[in-house]
This record gives C-alpha cells, sequence and structure tokens, in this order.
DNA sequence: TATGAATGAGCCTTCATTCAT
DNA sequence: AATGAATGAAGGCTCATTCAT
C-alpha cells in the first residue's frame, strides 16, 4: 500500500485523540472511541494492543499535529531580537494549546497528564516538555541581562511559561466567568499581548535593577 | 444535639477527600472510600446518596478546612500596605493548595475539578474563587497607581493568580524533573519571594510607564 | 443467621461443581454456573472473589461431600483382615468416584486436574491424594508377606490403584463401546470383585514367590 | 505432485500437535499455533477450514507419527511367545505414549480426548483404541490357560492396560510427588518390567486356580 | 497460495446502587 | 443508624473466523 498506516488506524487515532481529550484516559471508553470511528470494537486491540498503548499513540499524534502546525518559531524571521522570540515562543504556545479541532485537544491532553500523570507523563516530559522549557530559558537569559544567576533565570522563565498554562487550565472558569472570550485567534493575539506587556516590565526592571546594584557608583 | 453528623459520616468525609484527591472522581471507588473510612459499603449511599453528592459534600469540607487554616490574610496585621496584603495573599494561597495532608487535598481536588468540570465548579467559582480573585484584584489594583483601566487590573490579577496556579498544576512535573524540590514550608516561603519578585517588578514597571505617559512633561 | 452460609453461596457451590465436571475449568463460563445457579452474574464474584478461587472451593467442598459418603473404611467393621481392607479400599475408591450425582462430581474433577493441572493439584495432593495413596500402601504390605522391600509394595499399590483410576479415566470410551455398563452400584461390585481377583492372584503369587526364594531348601 | 500438503501446512500440524497436547483444545489459540508455526494467523482457516477439524487432523496425524514409530510389535521377532509378546505390547504403549517429542504429544492428546472427549473420539476409538485392544486380548487369552470364559479375558486385559495409562494420567502427580523420575528411556524399561512381574504373576495365578479347579483328582 | 485487516460474539471482572434486615 | 447480600449495567479484552487482495 501507499499510505503507511491503515485507513481504520487513523480513524481511531483521530477519534481517540478527541475523546480522550473530551473525557480523559479513564471515562474514555473503547466503545466511545470505536463509535466515533465506525469500526468494530475490536480494531483499537488489533491495531494498538490496549487502550494505554492507543493513549500513548495518541498523545504523540496529537503533539506532532500540533507542533508541525505551531512550532515555537511560528510566525518568526531568522534573527529575530529576544523580545521578538519571547512573542513568538508564547504566541505559539498558545496557539499549540487552544482548542482548535486541528490541533487534536493536545492542549487538554497534556493538561490532563499533568493531573493525572500515567506513564506517558515520563515520556512527555523527556521528549517535550523539557525542550520546550529549555528554549524557553535560552529566549528569556539574554533578556535579563548580562552574568545573571541561572537560577533566576528559570524562576523568571517559570512565572512566563505559568502565564502561557493559566490559559490552558482556567479555560472551564473563564469560560463561566467570561462566556464571551472565545480563545479564537484574536484572543490569542491579545492574551499574548497581555502576558507579553506583564512579563517584559518584569524582565525589564529586574535587568534594571541588577544593573543599578551592579555599577552603584556609575 | 448539636452535631449532627454522625462520627461514620465524618470518617467518610475525610477518607473521601484524601482518595478523591488521589485518584480523582472517576477514578475512586466507594470501596476505596469505605475501606480507608473502616465502614460498611453501603453507609456512603446511606449518608450522601450517591457518590456525586458525597463528592459535592467533600469539596465544601476540604475548601472550608483548608480556608480555616490559611485564610488570604494569613499572617498578616491590620492596616498592612499592599505589598504586605499581596505577599500575604500569594503566602496563603501557596500553603492552602499544597499537599499538606491537614488541607484534605484540598488543592488537588479544586485542579482536577478545573480538568474535568462537573456542576460542582458552578458551584466552587461562586461561592469561592469569585471572591478569592475579587480580593486580589483590590489588592492589585492600588498597586497599580491611580486611575489605571479595570481591564488592566485584571490581567496583572490574572499573571499573578497564574504564578500560584503554576506551583500547583507542575507539581508533577517538577516532583519528576526536579525531585529534591518538596514544597514544605521553606518552599513556600522561596516560592512565595520569587513570585512576589516576579510580579512587583511588573507592576512597578507598569505603574512606572503610565505616569510617566500620564505627565510626559513633568 | 443460622446456617453459616449463604443459599445464594450454596447454590453457587453445588451448580458449580456440576458445571465445572462436565465441562472442565475453561470451558465453564460464569454464565453458565449462574445460569443454572439462578443467582446475578456479580454474585460469584462477591461471594468467592474470581472464577478460580470458586474453582478451588468447588474441588474442596466436592471432595468432602465424596469423602463424607464414601469413606475409605466404608462398610469395613474394625479389625478386618488385610484382604477385606484392601476390599474396602477398592470399592470405596470407585463408589467416591463413580458419577453419583450426589459426589458432585468429584472423580470427573480430579481427573481433569490430573490433564490439566492449575495450582489447585498442589492442594488436591498433599491434603488427598497422598494420604489416599498411603493408606493403600499400608494394606497392602502385610499381604506381601514380611521383610519386604518398600520399592515393590510401592509398586504394587500403584498396580491396583491404577485399575481404580481406568474406570475414571476411560468411562467415555467404555461408555462408548459398551452402552450397556452403567457404573450403577451394582457395576462398582462387580468391578471391585474383577479388580480384587486379578490383584490378589497377583500379590499372592508375588508372596510366594519371595517364601520359596527367601528358604529354598524348605 | 506427490507431496499433497505444502510445508506451511507441515509446519503447523506439527505446531498444533505440540500445543494443543500442552494446553487442550480449549486453551490453545490459533494465534499459538501460528505463532510457533511462523505462518499468518488465516492460514489454519485456509488450510484447515477450522480450529477443530485442525484439532482431528492433528489426533490423526500425532497417532501415525507414533505408531510408525512405536508398534505394537516394536523390538519383537516372528514367532514369539505369549509373555514376550504381551512384553513388546506393554513396552511399546509406554514408548508410545511417552513424551518424547518426536511422538508429537500423542499419549497426552488421547488422555485428554478420554477426559474431554469430542467427536474425534469416536475416531480414535474405531480406528485405534478398539484394534489396539483386540491385540491385548489376543495376547492375554492364551497365557490364561485353555478355554477361559472371554469375559475373564477382557477383565484381565483392563486390568494390564490399565497399568500402561496410568503411568500416562499420573504423570503430573507423579513429577510433583517424585521429581526424580524422568520416563526417560530406562524408566520405561523399569516401569515395563513392574507391569509384566504383577500382571504375570496375576495371569500365572488365575491360570493355575483355574486347572486345579479343572482336574482337582489329579 | 497466502496474508494483513477487520469483525461479531462472548468472557471475566468491576462498579454504583439497592434491598431486606 | 447501619449492614451483609445481591443486582444490572458496562468495561476492557480475547478469540475464532472472514474478507479483500
Amino acid at each position: 500500500m501507499e499510505n503507511e498506516t491503515t485507513e481504520t488506524r487513523g480513524r481511531i487515532l483521530e477519534a481517540a485523540a478527541v475523546v480522550f481529550a473530551e473525557h480523559g484516559y479513564a471515562a474514555t471508553t473503547i466503545r466511545m472511541i470505536c463509535g466515533r470511528a465506525q469500526v468494530n470494537l475490536a480494531a483499537v486491540n488489533y491495531h494498538f494492543g490496549n487502550k494505554e498503548r492507543l493513549y500513548r499513540e495518541v498523545l504523540l499524534y496529537a503533539r506532532s499535529c500540533a507542533y508541525d502546525r505551531y512550532p515555537p518559531t511560528y510566525g518568526l524571521a531568522d534573527g529575530a531580537a529576544p523580545e521578538q522570540r519571547l512573542h513568538a515562543f508564547i504566541r505559539s504556545f498558545l496557539l499549540r494549546t487552544s482548542c482548535d479541532e486541528r490541533n487534536l485537544g493536545f492542549g487538554t491532553l497534556v493538561m490532563r497528564e499533568l493531573v493525572e500523570p500515567t506513564t506517558a507523563l515520563d515520556m512527555l516530559i523527556d521528549e517535550g516538555i523539557r525542550i520546550m522549557f529549555g528554549q524557553l530559558v535560552d529566549i528569556v537569559r539574554p533578556l535579563l541581562g548580562e552574568q545573571v544567576e541561572e537560577e533566576l533565570v528559570l524562576a523568571c522563565a517559570r512565572s512566563i511559561i505559568s502565564q502561557c498554562l493559566f490559559y490552558l487550565f482556567s479555560r472551564p472558569v473563564i469560560r463561566r466567568m467570561a462566556p464571551e472570550q472565545k480563545f479564537n485567534h484574536e484572543d490569542v493575539e491579545m492574551i499574548t499581548g497581555q502576558i507579553m506587556f506583564f512579563s517584559m516590565h518584569a524582565l525589564n526592571g529586574i535587568s534594571e535593577s541588577r544593573c543599578r546594584r551592579e555599577r552603584p557608583h556609575a
């Protein structure tokens, strides 16, 4: 065959991503997935072995879809300044984890994995989260000025990434408290601006205060 | 009698809070709860009607326990300055949602509810989250200077609360990436400091930039 | 309650013995058992934990039923001669393992366990088969005369017990080759006679030949 | 071509014999067989129609293998005396049903069929067991002297064959009670000797007692 | 001739819930 | 107030078999 994966296998994968994202691993039944994918109940077992292995493949599949669409350098020209790179990082992060259907629920899946870790979390950390956080650290470091302690860089990176995660985790709350927010693309631009606004003021403030301390008599 | 709750009922409540926090609503079985509480399997349905109603009562119970121990003004003298009030807010938030057993898993329970909302989330929002967030907004507003738009205050409050939530959500990841972090009381003090450091620089920077724009010729 | 076991539990036990004997462990479904016992499908799990534990209890239950009805000394007066004791041993063995319904399929169950051993076989050997065989050895020994080597006693005991087992294992064949055989009580008496006839001639012959060898000049 | 069986078909047959012998008909899955034979999962149904027909062919195949290696006259010269013919019969029976791999589990397969008869048992009886038993009867008859009733001959033949079967059926028990027994070729010679010893004493004793009764005044 | 893909049936087990006491 | 017994529903998984190629 030309296509390396069966059509059935692909249909299961797409359906499973949506259902797992919507209901979580435990509450998702194989029957739900097969019903949505319009395939036989035993197909999951045939193609993936069992529910858990299907879940792991779904995580990888959704991640690759989301990252292919929105890499951390999304919309960024080569040789961009650190501030622009931070902007692109935040924006692509939000887009990647938004509930756009074509992300296959990637954001929600990871979020669920954080709250109810399975063995798949180690996989996500080792092959994704660690790298992603490292990229952020490399972006933040030059923004803090020269010779800044690594621990401070890490703390600032955490403060920034936490603001991005907030719009992932608090989506249900915001949807209830402010239903007019839709988290569509315009909202993402606005939220990116707010996070940038707050964070750049913080980083600049920190950078300046360290300069003053460094050269107090200047 | 004043204490309308029997001992059995109380034992179920305490056991259920821990088990629900550890395994989540769906993965928790009534057998687990009754086993831990050393009561009969039918006791849950007798005292609480069904699993869902027990869960709602558990949320309320855990919240009241955590809030009683760590109110938002925890360790704060009357008439404190805004910056001190922000410090107390952040610190009490972290302590309240830490995994100290006496919090009965309150932080984890809320976090799970965010990821897998049930009808109980509305209850939590209306009777808790909204108030808590309002308190933060009232603390942040004066820190941003006079006549600042409410939308900006809200955005800053979100940026601050998101940093507090981060240490709740990313606990499993941090536990894997940096196992030396224990989230005990010393860690809370340190984290509070980091969040304050980043946020005060941001708030001060924003405040200053607005002053300059307001009175450019001064 | 007065009766120590529930009625449901007892009904399951009796039904399971029959069905396990008829179809074997693997081919027996819990549905068959519950259907026959007229109880809910989950009752097996409630009362016995799982299929395997039920099976072990069935083995013990059927054995105690069969042994209570036909102990190795069945129909034997105290101080009987060795030949009479052998007769009683063989007869009670055949009766115990016959397909009389009140034996709850004990013979068939053990036979199946021999062919398809599970962990339950160790239990049967340690608590039953070993003792039973030891009793036979103690009966055979005096029949072989004085100072006979133990290995010879064991070999003769095996030859005798094998004839008893034959009517257990070859029942399906005999039923097909000689359908007039019913293995009812009269048949058991006749078969006992045949086994005794063959075996006593063998034992007597062995005993005599050893006497001649011992005292060749006598 | 002369060899109408393909290589795949042959591989399945050999693998199936071993697996059926080891696990029994019900517990054997087609996956096990195809896995062992290194053929596609659908090959069984393609070559044999279904599991049951494969099983029947396996029985026939294993029997022909075992009988070709160890015919009832194995190691016997023409015109041998009845006692020698009995010795050869017993010895070849034990060898044929031993667990030597080249017997393809024939003994175990027949034993399982006795315990869990399928329609294949009729086939085995009509085409094998009946003939085999008739041969034994013809050997035993002259050993009992002249003009002996046929029913007595049959009973003695049953007593002898039962001793041979014993070492087939009680293998799991013996393996647990006396693990040093390996049922290799030396063991077969020894066991043959024991069965002969016991049985010849019996047959001789019966024969003599009948002579005495026949000619009491001699 | 041979196979990868797919399927429908069924099994063991678990669970929340209810009932009779 | 509390409990042991019982139940109906459903879930994950396995299996023999079939189909299209």
